[in-house]
DNA sequence: AACACGTGGCG
DNA sequence: TCGCCAAGTGT
């Protein structure tokens, strides 16, 4: 199947994806770049609602009646980290820990260690600290506003909504980047997204949020959806998109993105990070302390290896013992 | 604003 | 194979 006689092979632009399958659409814009939807902004999110309802995906923390906590462990867990490899992860934590205060009373390198290999630990420090702070200043209950949410470690702008909205059905626009992908394509005619800019994204997701509160949480989760699974960073898959005939970017003929490259992620492989997580693993498997040595035994370069190590301390995600390295 | 920060799967 | 990408946050 290396041989394609079919393909058609237009003079690569760039090494933008190609467009989707069901190539390039029929009538074309000539004008420029459109700044409002095509379809009206509740046609719009009613479809996007539609779609959800009949294709979204049975997620854990979209079971009715999942408590607030588990949403915002979702989130902490979810930040950089795909569906498929927090769901097993979210579903000890829980079991665990059902409330945040059950979380508070152990030491935070017990959430280090139960974090395993999601990445980024230091959103499980963030998270256990997130948990002392909800039992002691607010009875040991998430709490419903942005601004307190926003108050806690390792909660951002969009945590803070995404909690807002999904557990406790307050109305307020919720953007990642799925959600900027969508409305890049579907409303800006990009490929792309601009380099997120909050107010910008907000704006934008506000103008085509429904009044009633109900709608505006599904909308906010269906936009989020389609661009997991259908509005793809990749490969969209436009023959199943609910607002495939009103997108801007298809209509326009999928043109290839002109703006600014997102930095290109460093090489993992001999990185700081890789040196980071190969002593992050031993802490966490190991139950009593790590010696110098088997630091050592790590990592040939010392160098590197000690600016690791000293990070990973000034992190907070290791602690110098008498005789060797713990977590928190 | 640009970068650091883990880990693994997929095209 | 290897670069891109994944429900971001903090500095």
């Amino acid at each position: 199947m290396s041989d394609t006689p079919l393909a058609p092979s237009p003079a690569p632009l760039s090494s933008a994806p190609v467009p989707p399958a069901p190539a390039p659409p029929a009538p074309l814009l000539s004008g420029p770049v459109l700044s409002a939807p095509l379809l009206s902004a509740p046609l719009l999110s009613a479809r996007i609602i539609d779609w959800f309802a009949s294709s979204g995906r049975a997620l854990p923390w979209r079971e009715p009646g999942f408590p607030a906590w588990g949403i915002l462990v979702s989130e902490f867990m979810l930040q950089q980290t795909p569906v498929a490899r927090v769901i097993p992860r979210l579903a000890e934590w829980l079991e665990r820990w059902p409330t945040p205060g059950a979380l508070a009373s152990v030491p935070p390198g017990e959430a280090v260690r139960a974090w395993a290999n999601l990445g980024y630990p230091r959103r499980a420090l963030w998270l256990h600290a997130a948990a002392v702070t909800i039992t002691e200043r607010h009875d040991g209950v998430v709490p419903q506003g942005v601004d307190d949410l926003l108050a806690l470690p390792g909660v951002g702008d969009y945590t803070a909504r995404a909690v807002s909205v999904f557990a406790y059905g307050h109305r307020h626009p919720v953007v990642d980047t799925n959600t900027r992908r969508v409305i890049a394509r579907a409303i800006d005619g990009n490929q792309e997204p601009a380099p997120p800019s909050n107010s910008r994204d907000l704006a934008a997701m506000d103008r085509l949020l429904p009044e009633s509160v109900e709608d505006a949480r599904v909308f906010n989760a269906g936009a989020m959806e389609l661009g997991a699974i259908v509005c793809t960073a990749r490969a969209p898959k436009c023959g199943e998109c609910p607002i495939a005939d009103a997108c801007a970017w298809r209509l326009a003929g999928y043109p290839a993105y002109e703006g600014k490259r997102k930095a290109v992620q460093k090489k993992y492989e001999g990185s700081d990070r890789h040196v980071r997580g190969l002593i992050m693993a031993e802490l966490r498997a190991a139950h009593v302390p790590v010696t110098r040595a088997e630091i050592d035994s790590l990592w040939p370069d010392a160098v590197q290896r000690e600016r690791a190590l000293a990070g990973l301390v000034a992190d907070g995600l290791a602690v110098n013992a008498e005789t060797g390295y713990v977590l928190p």
